[in-house]
DNA sequence: CTGAAAGCGCTTACAG
DNA sequence: CTGAAAGCGCTTACAG
């Protein structure tokens, strides 16, 4: 059924050897030979098989994807997920195919990311960040496979990271306050261990600095980045003895849930309390009234790290990591302008 | 650098053909043997190679997901994306990986669909559906290829489909209204050419006829499921000599459109116009106020399409098509209830 | 410019 | 219970 290259062969009365190399544009190949073979291939709509051609250069277009941290997560994480498909374009267009590791099927104890991306022969791998990352992601960063993390630190000698210059994110957000009046600022970060949240923390204590406005700590809350516990980490700072006049949370889902305390307790959006997210998801536009935030770009990300990937796939590059600046879209949620951008 | 089945052979003094064996769970290997070989394979983390294996057996335990119809539009689709992650975490866990076919790839004329199976030796395929299908997606589902369509009719010889039941969805969603006392309810639909849509309008005419409606032809509007579409359907509902008391929007985005036009009119909802989507978007909840709509079982979408598919693979199943029961989910869009479900 | 031959790393009858 | 050998479908020096 499945037609072969030996097939292709003996139609045109040439070898294998000469059909594999018209298929790899070789030079040295007569221009009638060529044509002879070359209209073969299209009448039996032959392509080679993948399997028998990387097993035979090592070569295979693909790319794996990784969902670094807790199983299985985030393949829907409304971040991530632009970021992944603006990646799926620019890798797409360099001709390379994405493979999605599931986290199920090695899980006799470790999942084994590096024996896997071997066992495959991708050529390269996108690291998604999550929480609590495994072992096995330090050996495969460590390994000879090239690899981009997106929010993920990687230090390895084949591997680089892009993220959002999450300094940056937090400046802007204070800054934005700051301009609009507000000296009582509190901020609601991600989980504790979350490199990205402390970087936005230590932005914010920082940009508090520049202002002189005085850092307090209770007004420094800590959630996990989904909604509910931005609605917790805000009802603790509205139960404080000093309630904060504008917050900065680390992420729109968080701020999402802290509207929702708000509203709750009685007060409203932006007169008592001015609220700004991080992230611009789509449901920014949707929330009453809409949330001010600080956007990261995620198809900038998704293409940078496709490029990165690609030079060091071909050992082309000696840049290895990239920030990306953030943007401070503004709607109503802190008052200045109740309209969309 | 790489080891392969060669050397653990050598290590362990026996053949490569006794180490496969032991690798691939055969009977009839003795205990000592057996032992000896998995000793060596622990030591050395030695993994089989991908392409050898598959090349030499025909199984590649890799699903093909293919977006059909406009290129590469839909990867990030709210809907699609939840259907395709609890696809994939049943599949996975089925011990299959995910290959997303990038849409740029082979794009000399025509992408290939049926030859990129091949090439890759999927086992099977999940497409799912988009605008404007194309012949190669036709040439794919008539194939020896294993397929599921999602919201794709397939009716290949090796392909079935699942989908929400529509006709009863908007069955529910003008049970709905009707219930609430509302007789002037519009639609507004797909795409006139979307099989989805016009489900969605069969349902919403039958509907009207099992209340004893009459139906009026303006009230039928067409959109592209998007957002815009439906902000400016409803302008034209609202500029119409009468206004509906109710409007049926065949998506959630449509439906959010709506609600900004009625807004814009000075219209109060769901006093003046209550608003019923379809999909049960994240965003619902977030939208004032909170949309009621007509949820697809997006998590049991997937689970049964990783179902169907595998038994497609193994070749046991009559069954080749699936109807998903929807679920009304009352926000406060339709003023029965303000709060959440 | 073309082809014979060995090789990529695995599996599978088959013989013993 | 074990192994020799052929095969999966391609590529790549190498020789001519």
């Amino acid at each position: 059924m499945k037609i072969t290259i030996k097939e292709i062969a003996e139609m045109a009365g040439v070898s294998r050897a000469t059909v594999s190399k018209i298929l790899n544009d070789y030079e040295d190949v007569s221009e009638s030979t060529r044509k002879k073979v070359m209209d073969i291939i299209e009448q039996t709509g032959y392509r080679p098989t993948y399997t028998a051609h990387t097993l035979a250069t090592k070569k295979s277009n693909l790319i794996g994807v990784i969902y670094a941290g807790k199983i299985n997560a985030s393949f829907n994480h409304p971040f991530f997920i632009e970021v992944v498909n603006s990646f799926k374009k620019t890798i797409g267009g360099l001709g390379y195919d994405l493979l999605f590791f599931s986290n199920e099927k090695f899980t006799k104890g470790e999942e084994d990311y590096l024996a896997r991306c071997r066992y495959y022969q991708v050529d390269g791998c996108i690291l998604i960040n999550g929480d609590d990352i495994q072992s096995s992601i330090l050996e495969l960063e460590q390994s000879e496979i090239p690899c981009i993390g997106v929010d993920l630190q990687l230090t390895g000698e084949n591997s680089g990271y892009i993220m959002t210059d999450n300094h940056k994110a937090s400046a802007k957000a204070v800054e934005h306050l700051y301009l609009l009046g507000h000296r009582d600022i509190a901020y609601i970060s991600g989980t504790p261990s979350s490199t990205i949240g402390n970087i936005r923390k230590e932005g914010y204590i920082h940009s508090l600095q520049t202002y002189g406005i005085p850092q307090r700590e209770e007004w420094i809350t800590y959630g996990d980045f989904y909604e509910e516990s931005g609605y917790r980490a805000m009802q603790q700072l509205l139960q404080g003895e000093r309630v904060p006049t504008a917050v900065f949370a680390a992420s729109d889902q968080m701020a999402f849930g802290a509207i929702r305390a708000i509203r709750e307790k009685g007060l409203s959006i932006p007169q008592d309390i001015a609220i700004i997210g991080c992230d611009d998801l789509d449901a920014c536009r949707y929330v009453d009234p809409p949330l001010t935030t600080v956007r990261q770009d995620k198809a900038r990300i998704g293409k940078l790290a496709a490029r990165l990937l690609e030079d060091l796939i071909n050992g082309e590059t000696k840049v290895r990591s990239l920030m990306v600046e953030p943007e401070l879209i503004v709607r109503g949620s802190c008052g200045e302008n109740s309209g969309e951008e």
